[in-house]
RNA sequence: GUCCCAGUAGCUCAGCAGGAUAGAGCGACAGCCUCCUAAGCUGUAGGUCGUGAGUUCGAAUCUCGCCUGGGACGCCA
């Protein structure tokens, strides 16, 4: 709204450009007195050979109107200072009049779009390198759903692959089936990390693993029990941590599900003359796209995950027609996207210009990455129940009387955890540090959770319910107001960049915002003013909330 | 060796579809609770934006080289 007020104005005094160019070139100031919106002259000076100063001189002189303060020329600048007198109210009541339905677009006209996410290994613990790819691409499908468009949560289970072999054999030779029983994750987690200590040693070990995966694959009976087993375990236990994050899939189809599909995508692959024998393996050469070729068989026949990450997104086409498919994949496996995208364009694949690979950064360990085979990972859900143990404490300390303790705590201290991964650029890869991941002081999770609460707060003790509001003069009023009203853009970059940090980068600066009005304002009193600043109050309240819920944060009312 | 990503304050990061005086948080130091939740707020100190060129009226932002760190590179996923 403000940026057309300005372009339409501007419009008579260049009749060399349209209104959208006007109103793309159009900027924010960095500096408060710069006013709320410029005009740079530069690219103007160019066409009409005159210096900008000039250009911006001559252009302000004729501009005015009701809702503007002032329009001043500064250098090659046109600076508009609105009157919020005359813009805020309009603004504000904007918000509160849509509530949580700010923001909302229909860009997306419902459009679908499956997004490969999460997909831990089962039979490995859920470690914090799966957080990124789970939180991310739940943050990015509650984006994309206030973009307009049809999310489609697949958790691609990675229950499928050598590593399978490795562990039955690992069982069959050392496993207690007892002590599995009884804690399978840990126990089949040491069983893996054993299998590769001893391999280190004697390198036959690789290739029992091998065999025993290519038995399994092709139907062993007491092979697929044990496997069944170790699936159905580490189910129960990823449950358990998608109940603490509070996210849920459409399906839970993993690769094993494809397990009788991978021949008709051989046998594609054989029908286009793309696949041929080297080293005894099956390969797609990717050589005209200077990519090393694409593995589809291995030398005793057995598949890979390449073969099967083909495979599924056939299968997923034929489930969901969708319009795009996205990767949540860590950065690290780059190529093989890069690969399986090639070869989907070759095969001609009706959706092959529609797949978009997400990636992210990868926790380190020491500034090196963690592994899985090495034992050196970080278990996420000891993570989760130590910050929720300390959001407890610091609850308690604080807030003694709140009801439900639990339930906040829950949610504060998953909160901190949730942030922490989003509200930097996810390209970044993130040093592991569990003192500053469960700080909740300063840009964090608890520090927005804090800012609402204390908003509800306000509105809690003055019983109002129906708000109404109208301009006071303020500085730090109408920053928070432009800022507040700015989330519908925020909204929309945040989905065409794929970047949920965008939101958290959004919130902490309105939650900023929020804080030093509030110290610098009181809003229960008995002035006339009241109801007018909780109305504000509420607006923060509605966009924080909805904020939140974009990066699969809770706010609670109180903590 | 080839390719990808990153390098901004002591630390962690914003800013990067080029624009005015490079911003936060943490840490340090100095303040603010007889007052709406101090998980907060205010102030001070702290920067050759890795480096060298180039493009441009203008570069932290775009291009190329180099340096440093991380990651990937046919039978793991």
């Amino acid at each position: 709204m403000l940026h057309s007020l300005c372009s339409t104005l501007l419009q008579s005094g260049i009749p060399e450009l349209g209104l959208k160019e006007i109103e793309q070139l159009l900027e924010k100031p960095k500096h408060k007195d710069h006013g709320d919106i410029s005009f740079p002259c530069f690219a103007l000076a160019k066409h009409r050979k005159t210096s900008p100063q000039q250009i911006a001189k001559e252009l302000s002189q004729n501009l005015s109107g009701p809702l503007f303060q002032k329009i001043e020329a500064v250098g090659p600048y046109v600076n508009f200072f609105f009157d919020p007198a005359a813009v805020a109210k309009e603004m504000v009541n904007d918000i509160l009049a849509k509530n949580s339905s700010f923001g909302t677009n229909r860009n997306g006209a419902g459009a679908k779009i499956v997004v490969d996410m999460s997909s831990p290994n089962i039979a490995k613990p859920f470690s914090m390198g799966h957080l990124r790819s789970t939180v991310i691409g739940n943050s990015l499908c509650l984006i994309g759903e206030k973009n307009g468009y049809k999310m489609i949560k697949i958790n691609y289970v990675g229950d499928w692959g050598t590593q399978f072999g490795k562990l039955i054999y690992a069982y069959l030779q050392w496993g207690d089936p007892e002590k599995v029983a009884q804690n399978p994750i840990q126990e089949l987690f040491t069983l893996y990390v054993k299998f590769h200590a001893e391999a280190e040693q004697n390198p036959a070990l690789e290739e029992e693993g091998r065999k025993a995966f290519q038995q399994l694959e092709s139907g062993n009976e007491e092979y697929m029990q044990i496997w069944k087993s170790f699936k159905e375990a580490s189910l129960l236990a990823f449950q358990k941590v998608y109940d603490l994050l509070g996210i849920s899939f459409d399906s839970w189809k993993g690769e094993s599900s494809y397990n009788d599909k991978m021949e008709a995508t051989i046998s594609l692959l054989e029908e286009k003359g793309l696949l041929i024998e080297s080293d005894g393996a099956s390969i797609v050469s990717l050589e005209d796209e200077s990519l090393p070729p694409c593995l589809i068989k291995k030398r005793d026949g057995a598949t890979l995950y390449a073969t099967r990450d083909l495979t599924a997104v056939y299968d997923r086409f034929h489930d969901y027609q969708f319009s795009r498919a996205f990767y949540v994949v860590g950065h690290e496996q780059s190529i093989h996207f890069k690969q399986v995208f090639s070869v989907l364009k070759k095969l001609e694949a009706p959706f092959s210009d529609s797949l978009e690979h997400i990636p992210f950064g990868l926790y380190l360990k020491d500034g090196q990455k963690m592994s899985t085979r090495k034992g050196r990972v970080i278990l996420l859900e000891e993570v989760l129940e130590e910050s929720i143990a300390k959001a407890r404490e610091n609850i308690k300390a604080r807030n003694p009387d709140l009801p439900n303790l639990q339930e906040v705590a829950k949610e504060v201290g998953v909160g901190a955890i949730l942030f922490h991964d989003l509200k930097q650029d996810r390209m970044n890869s993130i040093e592991f540090d569990v003192d500053e991941m469960l700080t909740f002081e300063g840009e964090t999770g608890p520090y927005l959770q804090y800012t609402h609460a204390r908003a509800q707060s306000l509105l809690r003790k003055s019983g109002e319910t129906s708000f109404h509001f109208t301009y006071e003069s303020h500085q730090k009023s109408w920053e928070l107001i432009k800022e507040l009203y700015s989330f519908p853009n925020q909204v929309e970059q945040a989905f065409n960049r794929r970047s949920p940090a965008i939101i958290a980068q959004y919130l902490l600066k309105v939650a900023k915002l929020f804080n030093q009005y509030y110290s610098q304002v009181k809003i229960l009193s008995d002035s006339e003013q009241q109801e007018s600043r909780l109305a504000l109050v509420k607006a923060v309240t509605v966009i924080l909330k909805e904020g939140m819920r974009l990066l699969g944060m809770k706010a609670p009312d109180q903590m």
